[in-house]
RNA sequence: GGGCAGUUAGCUCAGUUGGUAGAGCAACGCGUUUACACCGCGUAGGUCGGGAGUUCGAGCCUCUCACUGCCCACCA
């Protein structure tokens, strides 16, 4: 017998330690079974674990269990990713804290502290991980600073540079003066924000002024031209004369460039080539003087007026507000919502800033990552997905790898007197100094599908589990990670990195809200699993997992799921009581007794179901195939459907009942380890009679139904008995007959079939429906009795006493109105030749069969009336 | 400005080749019948965002409009 209720926490912890232990989770690249393999998305290694992670997390669990029970020799990879700009910001606030600036301690020390840092919050996520049941190969846990990683990112770096796809330039970057490093454009988020668009007035050297209007005032401090349109007449006859820009006194020219937009303010506009990207392009173009006026920290440097330096870059922007003002120069100001470019990680402002970084040229490694989803070589589930992929490779701009960092890889390249060397090692001879940068993390988290398998070595891993047959994960790291692996997997294993690419939505709260800390709505995965246990978890997250949309998580449907595992929970504990076990050698096809034919019928429906599936990645479809089939089928029919039995006295009905009861139960944990895993190996322990052993339910076959008996005629049986039954029930409710009321039932107007399925059925419906005994009748009706209406058949409840035969009137003539409307909507459609000719027979036939069923049913009730 | 989703029962959502609309939760009524009140039985609730079209037949296909959300680009 099991504990009166069930207890996760008791349970998932010794069990996930009795997995690990038995290796259960280990891949074996010398086996001889087809491979299975998944990535995990490198959970970043300063991360806590969210419900993000629990979403994918679980979704992989579910594939990988389950290909472990079809026989592949499964590879799940887990690591995690050094995530450089978040831990740099730890440890540099750890340093302050102590009152040490990041600069005094040094690289190297630095370095010390942020491999300390690693270490702790590295064991923390995996910990947890480890409570979601992530059955990972944690032996073969990797981290991208790894040694054979590192490695890896060294040789790609290296190649790459020779065949020319990395090189170095100088250009304008989206700069993180709080970091004090570039960032990829993709790492920039545009976010509205209330601000002002002042309105400036220039002098003209010559008399008069030009108006320019910007949102960044403080940036005319760097300014070199003011442009107008060609073909604008107001300004024709300033092109070419010359400004004197207030505060600064510069001399700068107007001229002429058709980027303006002659309908926008004032139609000038001042440019900043070394602060916007819009004028760096026009300063190009012009050839105009870039003068940078910022400071790595966003203060204001030596080419601003000395009242300036040092500034922070907003105070300044109020200086010069306050300046143009006292000059009699501001025209005027405008409030204005603008886009303001921010750090998607942790929203600092970020500016234009002109500096030299090391890129890649991704334009030559797209092609071939385009055609691979275009081949069909991979595919994305949902396939709308591909379209967001094609666009941004198609128009994909070259990615700045590298990072003022001191945290991550450091680049291979030295300097000496204005030489470059790219290699493995400093090149001989003094002088040189290595690059002090690092590589984006991404770069190294886009090799992880080969790196982490020992690339670039021909390791057994490599070859055996290269491609990988699904990533998991969410839409927002496509570009960011997905677009990677695909161009360096293409370029160095010449082969995709996963055949198959789910995608699945956010997260939101019960509302369809974004979780927020802001909000108060974010769910945390840790505390869910304390209170209702992961099975509860992670079958709601299967639950809600429906291609291409976002997932509602809240805590009533988790409360949903956790009275799911009760039921499971207890269903099997009725089982125990009625001393039912797991018989192996049980053969579904000597089962007799039709309830427990169709009982094995149903199962093998399910098994079907499931694989079609897993198949197809429909995650919902699979949940809600286990909960209908547990909870109604199992439960709700087939335990109360053999109770008769079960308390009767045939002892070979009984016998077999039992067993197949046992067998039914086993086959259904069996399908349902994968999505609870924790629940049905406690269950299945003590059904098999294996408690304590290391026997465990994940090596276990997953079924194959085809070997059952599908009988159609038990199915067709048993449901014309749930009708029956469900039939009286309703009758008896409706007419409020108590449940403890046994009364006397009539069966009339019978068919030979139903004559042989009343027989065949006559305990079960005693036994199902509280009514005390059924007779085969063919008399005239009592004027007091009640007619419950079934497929093909009646039965005759006599009430007396019972009912308030008014309201069963008004019922009955409300169900015959009811009927009425349907038959007259069927009549039409059969009375419609081109129905007739051009619907499937099938079609047709069933509308003539339930215009008959009606009919009939029709009869019946009309006699109920007049006996009335 | 470009693109992609979504709009179905009070709420959150399913609905896979077009064939008489489903689940969970909530609601209502009855009920402690030998697994389970984290339960059982029953009931109610939808002109599937609006409009048009194709079809014998449209939640599903086409067009159009409205609203919501997201992504990309731009914003002097």
């Amino acid at each position: 017998m099991l504990e009166k209720t069930y207890n996760a926490k008791n349970v998932e912890g010794n069990l996930y330690k009795k997995w690990e232990r038995l290796g259960l989770f280990s891949a074996d690249p010398s086996s001889s079974k087809d491979p299975f393999t998944i990535m995990i998305p490198p959970p970043n290694v300063t991360g806590t674990l969210h419900v993000g992670h629990a979403l994918t997390m679980t979704l992989q669990d579910i594939l990988v269990r389950h290909a472990r029970m079809t026989n592949k020799d499964t590879l799940w990879q887990p690591g995690t990713d050094h995530a450089s700009i978040a831990v740099e910001r730890i440890v540099t606030q750890k340093l302050a804290a102590e009152g040490k600036a990041k600069k005094e301690v040094g690289r190297e020390k630095f370095l010390e502290r942020a491999w300390q840092q690693k270490e702790e919050s590295g064991t923390t996520i995996v910990n947890q991980l480890k409570h979601l049941g992530a059955s990972c190969d944690w032996d073969r846990e990797r981290f991208t600073m790894d040694e054979g990683l590192s490695k890896a990112v060294k040789k790609v770096f290296i190649d790459l540079h020779k065949k020319g796809l990395i090189y170095r330039g100088t250009r304008l970057v989206n700069w993180d003066p709080m970091h004090q490093t570039a960032v990829s454009d993709i790492e920039v988020s545009h976010k509205d924000m209330k601000g002002f668009m002042w309105h400036l007035k220039y002098p003209l050297k010559d008399g008069g002024f030009v108006t320019v209007a910007t949102t960044r005032p403080e940036t005319m401090l760097g300014d070199t031209a003011v442009i107008v349109h060609p073909d604008d007449k107001r300004y024709t006859h300033l092109i070419g004369q010359t400004i004197t820009l207030p505060i600064v006194g510069r001399e700068i020219p107007i001229i002429a460039d058709d980027y303006i937009d002659m309908e926008f303010g004032s139609g000038c506009m001042k440019v900043t080539p070394a602060h916007d990207f819009n004028d760096y392009e026009i300063g190009k173009r012009h050839d105009l003087e870039m003068i940078n006026i910022l400071t790595k920290t966003a203060t204001l440097n030596e080419n601003t007026p000395a009242e300036y330096q040092g500034m922070d870059r907003f105070e300044a922007r109020t200086k010069i507000v306050a300046e143009f003002e006292a000059l009699g120069l501001l025209e005027k100001v405008e409030p204005r919502e603008n886009s303001v470019a921010h750090a998607e990680r942790d929203d600092t402002i970020l500016e234009p800033y002109l500096t030299t970084q090391w890129y890649l040229k991704t334009e030559t490694l797209a092609k071939p990552a385009i055609e691979a989803v275009k081949s069909g070589k991979v595919e994305f589930i949902p396939k709308n997905w591909e379209k967001t992929y094609f666009h941004w490779m198609e128009n994909i701009q070259d990615w700045c790898i590298s990072r003022q960092l001191w945290w991550g890889h450091q680049i291979p390249a030295w300097y000496k007197d204005g030489e470059i060397y790219v290699g493995e090692e400093a090149p001989k001879g003094e002088g040189w100094v290595q690059d002090p940068d690092t590589l984006d993390t991404w770069f190294s988290s886009g090799l992880w599908p080969f790196s982490t398998l020992g690339w670039p070595d021909k390791t057994p891993e490599l070859q055996k589990y290269y491609p990988t047959d699904v990533l998991v994960t969410g839409f927002d790291i496509i570009f960011f990670w997905v677009a990677r692996m695909m161009m360096f997997g293409m370029e160095f294993m010449n082969d995709v990195p996963f055949r198959k690419i789910f995608i699945h939505a956010l997260v939101r709260d019960e509302n369809g809200q974004k979780m927020s800390k802001s909000k108060g709505n974010v769910l945390d995965p840790l505390e869910i699993i304390e209170e209702f246990g992961t099975d509860a978890l992670r079958y709601t997250i299967a639950s809600l997992t429906a291609p291409g949309a976002d997932i509602s998580l809240g805590k009533s449907k988790i409360e949903a799921s956790r009275n799911f595992c009760t039921k499971l929970w207890n269903a099997s504990n009725y089982a125990f009581m009625n001393e039912v076990k797991y018989d192996e050698s049980f053969d579904p096809n000597t089962a007799k007794n039709p309830i427990n034919r169709w009982m094995i019928s149903k199962l093998a429906e399910l098994v079907e179901g499931q694989n079609k599936a897993y198949a197809d990645f429909r995650f919902n479809d699979l949940s809600q195939n286990l909960y209908h089939f547990t909870w109604d089928t199992y439960c709700s029919l087939y335990l109360e459907l053999t109770k008769p039995v079960l308390y009767g006295d045939d002892e070979a009905d009984k016998k077999e009942t039992r067993q197949t009861m046992g067998w039914a139960l086993e086959k259904l944990l069996r399908l349902m380890h994968p999505v609870m895993p924790f629940i049905t190996e406690e269950i299945w322990l003590e059904l098999t009679g294996q408690t304590g052993t290391d026997a465990n339910l994940m090596s276990q076959a997953w079924p194959e139904a085809l070997a059952w008996p599908h009988d159609e005629k038990s199915i067709a049986d048993v449901e014309w008995l749930v009708s029956v039954i469900s039939s009286i029930r309703a009758a008896r409710s409706e007419n409020n007959v108590p449940n403890k009321a046994e009364i006397d039932a009539t069966v009339r107007g019978v068919s030979d079939v139903d004559v042989e399925r009343f027989k065949m059925f006559k305990n079960y419906l005693k036994g199902m429906t509280r009514v005390a005994g059924f007779k085969l009748h063919s008399g005239e009706l009592a004027k007091t009795d009640v007619v419950a209406v079934a497929e093909g058949f009646e039965i005759v409840l006599p009430l007396e006493g019972h009912v308030d035969f008014e309201a069963e009137k008004e019922r009955v003539a409300k169900e015959i109105s009811k009927f009425e409307a349907e038959l007259a909507k069927i009549e039409g459609m059969l009375g419609n030749e081109n129905f007739v000719k051009r619907a499937p027979e099938h079609v047709v036939a069933e509308q003539k069969a339930s215009r008959d069923a009606i009919l009939a049913d029709l009869t019946k009730l009309k006699a109920v009336m007049e006996a009335r």
